[in-house]
RNA sequence: UGGGGGAUCGUCUAGUGGUAGGACGGCGGGUUCUGGCCCCGCUAGCGAGGGUUCGAGUCCUUCUCCCCCAGCCA
């Protein structure tokens, strides 16, 4: 078979193929996520998270799973576990490579002692303030520690001291001796190592010094043994450095830095510190809220692994700073819902509707598709009887233009049913329509009329003798705007009406049992998953995402 | 005013000197026992100016706008 390459997929995979030629890196591919425990992962966390596994599959490498845990003072062993479980949840498995920069801290402390031995490092005893004062400005440049030149032997002996503990926090630094004017603010002799008595969660208080992320990253990515190390644009100013400590510890082969823009979605926010804020605030329930764009959040709105996959296929790579549609990863999440969510029967806010002509005692079984995309998933039986429910938008007493559905005087099908129609509106004392009389044509059983009438729509029901009852709950958008990101306060852009509880729901009797997580299409409602919330008495759902709603669209248009 | 990046339909993204393409969205139509799915069609773009070239989104040049950097965070 004569296969055509397929052409590079975006510009790092051209990098790729470029090293693979030309056997810079040794012609593997290795990668890694590298996430920092101190906090949840994120859409955005999706998109590295399918980039670097996908590129090791796509290649025939590796990608390691690593946790940047140099920063005691933040990070959490409960983030460890929750950001595996969603990697894992997402498809990805780092087999046995799972690996800590924490693991690292003897031979990075080792590399460090290297750079001091070889005129590279020194100890400084500026406080925070002063060095900060050194470093200069954007466009002056920054002056050099009275510090700068100790010997060998005295900083060697200090960073001893400062490992075993001798100096109190903040007291002393040790820096990397580079370049006091460079205009790359990163290279005017960066912090490698500060004093902090934290413990760490994982190697508790063995270490009261601690790496930056700038001396740390390079050397973990070197004796991983990766190759292609990829980060978000923020880091591009940082690449000099990555690549002066790889140069200056002699290492070989060394890895490469590529920075990609990050993901950003329309209505949402990306940032940790941002939804740390939604959390601790209580604008949500949590950090699996449903409206989170966290994957625990996702994964309990019903979103699917697939789906997100797919989305983080279609948005691309590039360097460009960019927002995406949320329609895009709604999109991807209908395609695949569609595909596999078998169908049910539920009504949101019921209308009584009583069948006059119907026998009271008589109870039919409906046979219903549990997926007309997919034969395969059989069919079911729905009882029906003589006072159902069906959904109050579903009738209206004054219909507009293009309203087909039920309507005083006006017949419709009841999905897998009959046809009915509607005879009597009753309302109580203040006018509120509270039950429908209606009649139905015992002839048109299963849908269709023998006379070859036609309706003009069809609507959704449950019997109300034998319905379940459930609460279920609305989701929209969490912001108006469409870059919360950028407002003063995204608190002031929250969206008052981002969830709606509805407690008065009914869904047909086969649901019962749901297992937490099923998903289902409520028919020409949505898609619809199990919360954990759900009992044995009463089930809880979450409206993962909505059909596409057409006569929405027409009435709006009306109400404009 | 220093350094590092970036600019292609409304949005995301291809295009590597030879007819600017795809996806999402929007609009219109077909089909339909879900106003869903599916199918068809339409819509709409190279930040600006100059130059090189038979030919420029692509090369050169000037400019404009946007993002990032002055943590002992990552």
């Amino acid at each position: 078979m004569n296969e055509t390459k397929p052409a590079p997929a975006n510009f790092i995979e051209e990098i790729i193929e470029e090293d693979l030629r030309t056997g810079r890196g040794d012609r593997r591919i290795h990668t890694r996520f590298p996430p920092e425990p101190n906090g949840y992962l994120h859409i955005g966390h999706a998109k590295a998270i399918c980039l670097n596994f996908g590129l090791a599959a796509k290649y025939g490498g590796l990608c390691n799973l690593r946790f940047d845990d140099t920063n005691p003072s933040k990070e959490d062993p409960e983030y460890v576990e929750a950001i595996k479980e969603d990697i894992r949840w997402l498809g990805f498995d780092w087999d046995d490579r799972l690996y800590f920069a924490s693991d690292y801290f003897e031979r990075l402390y080792e590399f460090a002692v290297q750079l001091i031995k070889m005129g590279k490092a020194y100890v400084c005893d500026l406080s925070p303030e002063e060095i900060k004062e050194y470093r200069g400005t954007l466009t002056e440049p920054g002056r050099e520690s009275p510090y700068r030149n100790r010997s060998v032997e005295e900083n060697l002996d200090l960073f001893a001291r400062m490992r075993a503990g001798e100096f109190p926090d903040g007291s002393r630094v040790l820096l990397a001796k580079i370049d006091m004017a460079s205009p790359n603010l990163n290279l005017r002799d960066p912090v490698i190592y500060r004093i902090l008595r934290v413990p760490h969660h994982r190697t508790g208080r063995k270490w009261c010094i601690y790496p930056m992320y700038d001396f740390a990253h390079p050397l973990s990515d070197a004796l991983e043994g990766i190759t292609h190390s990829l980060c978000t644009l923020e880091f591009e100013d940082h690449r000099p450095l990555y690549d002066w400590f790889l140069e200056a510890l002699g290492i070989e082969n060394p890895p490469r830095q590529i920075e990609f823009a990050r993901l950003n979605l329309s209505y949402t926010v990306m940032s940790k510190r941002k939804l740390l804020q939604l959390v601790k605030e209580g604008h949500v329930r949590g950090w699996d809220d449903p409206r989170m764009p966290t994957i625990s959040g996702l994964r309990r709105r019903g979103y699917t692994p697939e789906a997100i996959r797919d989305f983080c296929e279609r948005i691309g790579v590039a360097k460009a700073n960019s927002i995406v549609d949320i329609a895009l990863l709604e999109h991807c999440l209908r395609e695949d819902l569609n595909r596999r969510a078998p169908r049910v029967m539920a009504v949101l806010r019921p209308l009584r509707v009583v069948i006059e002509n119907y026998p009271p005692d008589l109870v039919e079984e409906m046979e219903a598709l549990n997926n007309p995309e997919d034969p395969s998933m059989g069919t079911r039986k729905v009882p029906f009887s003589r006072v159902i429910y069906i959904e109050r938008d579903d009738f209206r007493e004054d219909p507009p233009p293009k309203f087909y559905r039920l309507a005083p005087g006006r017949e419709v099908r009841l999905r897998y049913a009959y046809f009915i129609k509607c005879t009597d509106v009753i309302k109580d004392e203040n006018g509120k329509i509270i039950e429908l009389r209606c009649t139905y044509d015992p002839e048109t059983r299963g849908g269709r009329a023998p006379d070859g009438r036609q309706v003009k729509a069809t609507i959704h029901w449950v019997s109300a003798a034998h319905a379940i009852p459930a609460e279920i709950r609305l989701y929209d958008r969490l912001f108006t705007k469409e870059n919360p990101a950028e407002e003063e306060d995204i608190t002031a852009c929250l969206n008052p009406k981002s969830l709606e509880v509805l407690t008065d729901c009914w869904l047909e009797p086969s649901l019962a049992g749901a297992p937490v997580g099923a998903h289902y299409q409520f028919e020409r409602l949505g898609y619809f998953c199990v919360d954990p919330d759900s009992t044995p008495e009463r089930l809880v759902f979450n409206r993962t995402v909505e059909l596409r709603d057409s006569w929405a669209k027409i009435e709006k248009k009306g109400a404009e």
